[in-house]
DNA sequence: GCCGTCACG
DNA sequence: ACGTACGTGACGGCT
């Protein structure tokens, strides 16, 4: 008989980062299910097998602690839309005829041990697919291991069987069990003996085979007194890691293998749910017949019809909206808004924006004191600002709750929420039989709206929401429109002196080479500099050598090529991104209009894109020259106005550290007060140079710091900065107190919060990857205060905003930077402006540190800042 | 579409 | 033994 295994959790994995996000029409993911099958369909056809068994894990499924596969993919991955694939997945293996096995308390690897033991024992072949090199350990004696593995992108299977991994290890199957029980697994939580790693562990092994004979025979055997000491010190741990590390073969599961031949299953269903998961391909290549695939209807949803009227009679639709709650859904195009789907219940009715009535409906829609409910209604006031009205009575935004829900996720798609929140998305078919989704959405957010609400007034975020999110989405809508004025000639002629600079660079550059090259190709690049020049390197990174100014920099004084090559990189960084990049998108008005994005970073900052004006050069000299191109507009000055040390404000707060509360209340430079206490010296004197390393000290607290990557910012031993950090913990104890609490509490709920409670949920922090659970700590100790200075400058532009407007002044917000504010204002404002931006700076919110906030007036934004 | 690089707070 | 500070967005090269 022929049996095949699959590790179904290792290889459903592989297929769902494998493959993009594919869903349905109505927005069920089944990229995973789909590359699930096509791996088995090819495992079908090359090991032939009479019998296939398909084990899993069995699954507790939580919400809050979901276990991402590494850090990378924890930023980008949805493991959520993984997870709900599974069960429908087992199904459809069901009956397609596959028998799956999972068994309470025992893991997938454990019911490969025992199925490849049967057949070992058997005389039977047993074919292993996996993605997890532990079950390597099973190869040998009739069994094979398919080992699914990356490599250059690309997925490859390597095959081992006894002799591929005698080839490659010098060592039998049975003894990598040994090889890791010394080198241990922190993934797997297999402790391993203390300072032996991978090398040591496998030289052990090939040498002498068994943990067992290393022991009986420590201190006859040749090796190195160190490791001697080691092993003999963790004896005991390398047995227990021996009994981890072995994977069991003794799982109560059905071990006759005849019921593992695929039965007939039930094909007319397997067919339909593919039909139903848009997966027709799959029914062809499996031998199903399309015409079994009739779609089933779905049980529980109660069915809406929904009907569909447009409306373009303004004072009629007005009227059927009266003072009620208005549930509508924007259809944007290119930033701006096209038409109004109403929801009156299943009722849909559509004020579309080619009608002659769209602007005098809209403004008095919008002055109306009916309350709104709608789905990122940024663009809302976007368009109150271009009818020169404003939008009031705004009391939900779909998409900013779904953002405070979980502002790690990416995609607040309506479609997405539906399905997060369990509400049923009704099909609308307009008289071509073509679906139209906007009229689907307008729908469903009454009943979105239901659940969000009932959340956000759970976690205590309602607050957040209309005192803070809502209003500031006006006040970004109003800052878009309004835009950056700038100095189209200017950036021209800036960029042309730059590239006649890289055009003589890029000469010299390539006499030094001795030929040409592209040198914005970091591969072009490394191969020239460390194997043609022969520069010493070190080398890093899977594609060759790095290249970064960090390394570069070590190289510049003893290679002239090399300082050619920052002064190339910087300035055409400057040129490309800078330079092209802006002058392409300045609109028509002379202004550069970039969007902000409020649903983005899982802190609670905005961002800002196309362009991002966020990131416009000021640390170099050249650089900073870019910022004389950003002017008021004629006739008005700017004011800049920012935050001094808002972080380490907010961290004294939070914290409720005396010691950091009294230096900022009394004045005191915080950077050379942290110098005077870490390096114990009394304030004068402090050198510059002290005095930096406490502001680099002061960053990496903020930071969750590491003395490692401390020691590299400011060129100490790692040792030296390990002493700065004691030194600084010891002294502003409520710091340390503070730090250590954060990481407490945000393991027992499972988030961390900031003091408007903004959330930010981390599943990392019970990973049982140290890496990954290390950042998690790191992320909790930052995001409370990163989200913290966020919250508080968000209070200061809304207040700004009202209190310019009640002012009665022509200024207006144009952007902001973090914990800087700028105001484009009439030069008779000037003065009023700054008084009002600062002070409103200052007081956005009570604390026990006073804020501070310098502002400066200008032409432009160099001379403002 | 990902990677390396580099711009900002 | 291994990796190494928080949060972003844009560009060019390469697959």
């Amino acid at each position: 008989m022929r049996l095949l295994v699959i590790d179904g959790n290792s290889i459903v994995n592989r297929a769902f980062y494998g493959i993009k996000l594919l869903s349905t029409k109505s927005g069920y993911y089944t990229n995973a299910i789909y590359g699930f099958l096509n791996i088995l369909l090819k495992l079908r056809e090359n090991c032939k097998p009479d019998a296939v068994a398909i084990a899993f894990d069995v699954h507790a499924p939580t919400f809050r602690h979901k276990m991402y596969e590494e850090y990378k993919a924890g930023r980008h991955a949805m493991p959520d839309e993984l997870r709900q694939q599974i069960p429908v997945l087992k199904n459809l293996l069901n009956l397609l005829g596959y028998k799956t096995v999972e068994c309470e308390g025992w893991e997938a690897d454990d019911i490969l041990g025992t199925l490849a033991e049967v057949c070992r024992k058997g005389q039977d072949v047993c074919y292993i697919a996996t993605g997890d090199r532990d079950s390597l350990q099973l190869a040998g004696g009739g069994v094979t291991v398919m080992l699914a593995r990356t490599k250059a992108g690309q997925a490859v299977t390597d095959i081992y069987d006894e002799t591929a991994i005698k080839n490659e290890y010098g060592i039998t199957p049975q003894a990598l069990i040994q090889v890791k029980a010394l080198q241990g697994d922190s993934s797997d939580n297999i402790p391993g003996v203390a300072g032996v790693g991978a090398k040591t562990a496998l030289d052990l092994i090939q040498r002498f085979n068994s943990i067992d004979y290393i022991y009986d025979n420590l201190n006859e055997i040749d090796i190195k007194n160190g490791v001697r000491e080691k092993l003999g010190r963790d004896k005991e741990k390398a047995y227990l890691s021996l009994e981890l590390g072995t994977i069991r073969t003794d799982a109560p599961i059905d071990t006759n293998l005849a019921s593992y031949i695929p039965n007939e299953g039930d094909k007319a269903r397997a067919a339909s749910e593919f039909a139903r998961l848009e997966l027709f391909s799959l029914i062809d290549k499996f031998g199903l017949n399309r015409n079994d695939a009739k779609a089933e209807p779905e049980h529980n949803a109660v069915e809406r019809k929904l009907t569909k009227s447009i409306c373009t009679n303004a004072d009629e639709l007005l009227k059927k909206i009266g003072d009620d709650d208005a549930f509508f859904y924007p259809v944007c195009i290119d930033g701006s808004v096209e038409d109004l789907y109403f929801a009156f219940g299943d009722e849909i009715v559509i004020m579309p924006s080619y009608s002659d009535e769209f602007k005098a409906f809209t403004v008095k829609f919008f002055e109306s004191k009916c309350k709104k409910y709608s789905y990122n209604t940024k663009e809302l006031h976007r368009l109150a600002e271009r009818l020169n009205t404003e939008c009031a009575n705004v009391c939900g935004d779909l998409l900013l709750s779904a953002y405070l829900l979980r502002p790690s996720d990416t995609n607040y798609s309506i479609e997405h929420l539906c399905l997060e929140y369990g509400i049923t998305l009704p099909e609308y078919e307009n008289e071509t039989g073509l679906s139209e989704q906007s009229v689907s959405f307008a729908a469903v957010l009454k009943p979105l709206f239901e659940k969000t609400d009932a959340l956000l007034e759970e976690a205590e975020q309602t607050e957040l929401l209309k005192e803070i999110e809502l209003p500031l989405a006006a006040v970004l809508g109003k800052m878009e429109m309004i835009g950056f004025a700038v100095d189209k000639k200017g950036i021209e002629d800036f960029g042309n002196m730059l590239s006649a600079r890289i055009k003589e660079l890029t000469g010299k550059i390539y006499e030094y080479a001795g030929h040409e090259f592209n040198i914005n190709s970091p591969k072009q690049l490394g191969e020239i500099l460390f194997e043609e020049m022969g520069i010493p390197s070190k080398k890093k990174s899977k594609r060759g050598y790095s290249t970064n100014a960090e390394v570069l920099e070590e190289l510049a004084p003893d290679y002239p090529i090399v300082s050619l090559i920052l002064e190339y990189r910087s300035l055409s960084k400057l040129k490309s991104t800078y330079c092209d990049g802006l002058i392409k998108v300045i609109a028509e008005d002379g202004r550069i209009h970039t969007s902000f994005n409020q649903v983005e970073t899982r802190t609670g900052r905005i961002s800002s894109l196309e362009p991002n004006l966020q990131n416009i050069p000021i640390r170099t000299q050249l650089g900073r020259e870019m910022r004389k191109f950003f002017i008021a507009g004629s006739g008005n000055v700017l004011i800049d106005a920012d935050y001094s040390q808002i972080e380490l404000r907010v961290l004294a707060d939070l914290a409720n550290d005396e010691n950091m509360i009294n230096a900022f209340n009394s004045g005191e430079d915080i950077h050379r007060t942290t110098a005077a206490q870490v390096f114990g010296l009394p304030a004068e004197l402090i050198t510059p140079m002290l005095r930096s390393r406490a502001k680099a000290v002061n960053f990496g607290i903020v930071y969750g710091i590491g003395a490692f990557s401390l020691a590299k910012d400011i060129g100490v031993s790692t040792r030296e900065a390990k002493e700065y950090i004691d030194g600084y913990l010891s002294h502003f104890n409520g710091v340390a107190a503070y730090m250590n609490k954060m990481i407490d509490t945000a393991k027992d709920r499972g988030y961390s919060q900031t003091l408007f409670k903004r959330r930010r949920y981390l599943p990392e922090l019970t990973s049982s990857n140290r890496v990954l659970r290390a950042f998690g700590e790191r992320v909790a100790r930052n995001m409370p205060i990163q989200g913290t200075a966020a919250d508080i400058i968000k209070i200061a532009m809304i207040k700004v905003d009202r209190r310019l407007a009640s002012e009665g002044l022509k200024a207006r917000l144009i952007l902001q930077v973090h914990d800087e504010l700028i105001v484009e204002a009439p030069e008779n404002e000037a003065q009023k402006a700054l008084e009002i931006v600062t002070e409103e700076m200052e007081n956005a919110c009570k604390m026990k540190v006073k804020l501070l906030a310098d502002g400066k007036t200008g032409k432009t934004w160099f001379e403002a800042h």
